[in-house]
DNA sequence: TAATGGGGGTTTTTT
DNA sequence: ACCCCCATTA
């Protein structure tokens, strides 16, 4: 066992060590953060506190298993297993589960992910009737993501639209009342989106008996990437530090990248407004990347309107570095097979596939790049974007878990229903219509649901009267029966839709029988499903068909979920204005600057090698042939271009006719013509 | 009357 | 590639 105080530098020991009040650690990137962060709950541990009593926040799924992991690596003792932390959003759940019935929520509420919420903001709407009368009030995702916007950032409607939708701000009155219609009905139908998780945390927190318990029950808060809380999570920190001024937070403002949730980096830097006597001490030795990489790291930042110069000093040099490479490539399919020509390049020189990442600003930048990485055999795992927990399937059988503890959950009746033959949404609504009272309320408990049945049996396609019978059976509760073998009879009943839906069902019903497996030690379905909403499993689906190597892959992220991550070899794709940044966050100054933060964040995972590519041409799939112009990224100014090594990509069709061309090229000079006025 | 398939317009980032 | 609307069909 290594004894990780022995490698800290002074001051990460000093913040490590640091006592009974409030710290601050402001922390560049890679200055040793997890490490100071892991030292300082096994010096707190040491010190005879509690593990349960520490709480460990952090803000991603990715970053809570990174940290947990390296904490409960420290011990091999069950004891330290018991350090308490997770998500905002996963240890809120925990706490709601607990305390549901103070805070007036059913014991079986369910929790909704982001895909829910849009479909029961639409149901919402339908009811209402702004449907058709007023076409140009925005779409299910887009109301989605500014409810959520208001509610974390604590500013009225009226003044978010202004400054995000002003294409429809004349249109918030009638939003208004479509949100507060939406939060009535999710209180009817016992659900809670991501937010509510949130909002009745705090309300917790701030209750006088609950709050006091709660803060109460942790010696120690600490905070990781605090940059990127908002004011709701922030509320929750205060109230929960109300008595006791232990709390550790660390961040690094240049970092900030999620003002699109509200937050900002001003909750870091006025901290000691909301927490008392508050110690801050500066980490900037940076550990990770090479002399050459922090100088790209520097230039971008020097580049900022307002100069994010938090200076990254080397502390040694970096074994096995290369300079930086910006590469130009005609088009994106030549850009895919430069990356992976390069990292299995690497990969010869021994840089195994997991210490390498692909990032890029939006998910499905990565489109071109899987088939390419198919084709070849690369493995690869994708973060960001699709995932699994989205993948249909997943969410019928979760939909059925959240059905079996709360049969008021309309948006789960609508997933289940229309899973049969013959039903579309407007006979599901009536289906759904058969369970109501008289007051249109659906049934709190599952037996009104089969007592109505024969009546809405009536209203199936005859020959899935049976298997549609068998389901709801399955989804009724049985006195002492454990919560597996109701999953295993749920799961069983789904698989005849399941089989009829999909092509590749086999796969899919696998998956099933996984979260099955999940339910092995819980009491209760809906508790699973929540658990899954917010946890978000990798699809073993995302791997490139047989392996190359096995157990080990290729990363490709979206920068946002690399966030907190470091890898040996970087590279960087779609490095073209509108791109990286994108298009849709140049409306404001604040947006730009928020996007070079993010490309800020990009590079400074990499510790030896990095490599940024510039496609100049996009195809417009529309049109055959069609194709624009892309400038390089803004970001690469004249003054960062000089941190890099530049090459322009060699078409591969030009030197060797390779076959797989989708659609036929213009020659190679016409677009090397169109490069050499660019440099 | 309601499901389903085709065509046209739009697409950020995460819990 | 996805979502939304509309026309067609059962």
């Amino acid at each position: 066992m290594s004894d990780t105080r022995s490698d800290l530098n002074e001051r990460q020991r000093e913040a490590a060590r640091f006592g009974d009040t409030a710290l601050r650690i402001v922390a560049g990137p890679g200055t040793g953060k997890t490490t100071t962060l892991t030292a300082r709950v096994e010096f707190l541990l040491d010190q005879g506190v509690a593990p349960e009593r520490i709480l460990l926040l952090t803000f991603t799924r990715r970053a809570a298993r990174d940290i947990l992991g390296r904490v409960r690596a420290l011990r091999s003792s069950a004891h330290v297993q018991r350090v308490a932390g997770g998500t905002f959003h996963s240890v809120a759940h925990h706490a709601l589960r607990r305390h549901h019935a103070t805070l007036g929520l059913d014991e079986g509420f369910g929790v909704v992910d982001q895909g829910d919420a849009a479909d029961l903001v639409d149901l919402v709407r339908a009811d209402l009737s702004l449907v058709s009368g007023n076409r140009r009030l925005p779409k299910k995702n887009t109301l989605t993501a500014l409810y959520s916007r208001t509610v974390n950032s604590g500013v009225p409607l009226r003044d978010v639209m202004a400054e995000h939708t002003p294409w429809c701000a004349d249109h918030h009155e009638q939003i208004g009342t479509l949100f507060s219609a939406y939060v009535a009905r999710k209180r009817t139908l016992g659900l809670l989106d991501f937010d509510d998780l949130l909002l009745f945390w705090r309300a917790a927190v701030e209750d006088l008996t609950v709050g006091a318990t709660l803060a109460g029950s942790y010696d120690h808060v600490l905070v990781d990437e605090f940059q990127d809380v908002n004011r709701l999570q922030l509320d929750i920190l205060v109230g929960l530090r109300r008595y006791d001024p232990r709390i550790t937070i660390v961040g690094d403002d240049a970092q900030a990248i999620y003002s699109f949730r509200g937050a900002s980096p001003r909750f870091l830097l006025d901290a000691p407004n909301y927490f008392e006597n508050l110690t801050t001490i500066t980490l900037d030795v940076n550990y990770r990347s090479s002399g050459a990489i922090l100088a790209v790291a520097n230039s971008l930042a020097a580049d900022a309107p307002e100069g994010f110069c938090a200076v990254l000093r080397e502390d040694k040099p970096v074994l096995g570095a290369n300079a930086p490479q910006l590469v130009h490539c005609a088009d994106e399919r030549e850009q895919s097979e430069r990356v992976s020509d390069r990292v299995l390049e690497l990969y010869e020189q021994g840089v195994a596939l997991q210490r390498q990442a692909v990032l890029f600003r939006a998910a499905h930048h990565s489109a071109d790049l899987e088939i390419e990485l198919s084709r070849r055999r690369i493995p690869f795992v994708k973060y960001g974007g699709l995932r699994y927990l989205e993948a249909a399937h997943v969410k019928d059988l979760l939909a059925a878990f959240r059905l079996a503890d709360n049969p008021r959950d309309e948006v789960a009746w609508f997933r289940v229903l229309q899973l049969l033959p013959g039903v579309g949404p407007a006979k599901a609504r009536r289906i759904i219509d058969t369970f109501r009272d008289d007051a249109r309320t659906l049934p709190l408990q599952f037996a009104d649901v089969q007592q109505a049945w024969p009546d809405s049996l009536a209203l199936l396609p005859v020959d899935v009267r049976q298997i549609a019978s068998q389901l709801i059976d399955a989804m009724a509760p049985r006195v002492h029966e454990a919560p597996m073998t109701h999953a295993q009879r749920i799961r069983d009943a789904l698989a005849p839709f399941i089989l009829a839906s999909y092509e590749d069902a086999p796969a899919r019903l696998e998956d099933l029988g996984a979260l099955v497996l999940a339910c092995s030690d819980t009491t209760r379905l809906s508790d699973v499903a929540a658990e899954h909403v917010l946890e978000m499993p990798i699809s073993t689906g995302d791997f490139a068909g047989p392996p190359l190597v096995d157990e080990d892959w290729l990363v490709l992220s979206t920068v946002h979920s690399a966030k907190g991550l470091e890898f040996d070899a970087v590279h960087i794709i779609h490095a073209a204005d509108g791109n990286f940044p994108a298009d849709m966050a140049l409306g404001s100054p604040e947006g730009l600057e928020e996007e070079r933060r993010l490309f800020y964040v990009a590079v400074t995972r990499a510790r030896r090698n990095l490599s940024v590519y510039v496609p100049l041409r996009y195809h417009h799939h529309r049109v055959r042939d069609d194709h624009s112009w892309a400038q390089p990224s803004r970001f690469l100014s004249p003054a960062v271009r000089t941190a890099f090594e530049e090459s322009t990509a060699r078409s591969r069709k030009a030197v060797s006719g390779d076959l797989h061309d989708l659609a036929p090229l213009e020659g190679p000079e016409l677009v090397e013509g169109r490069l050499s006025k660019l440099w």
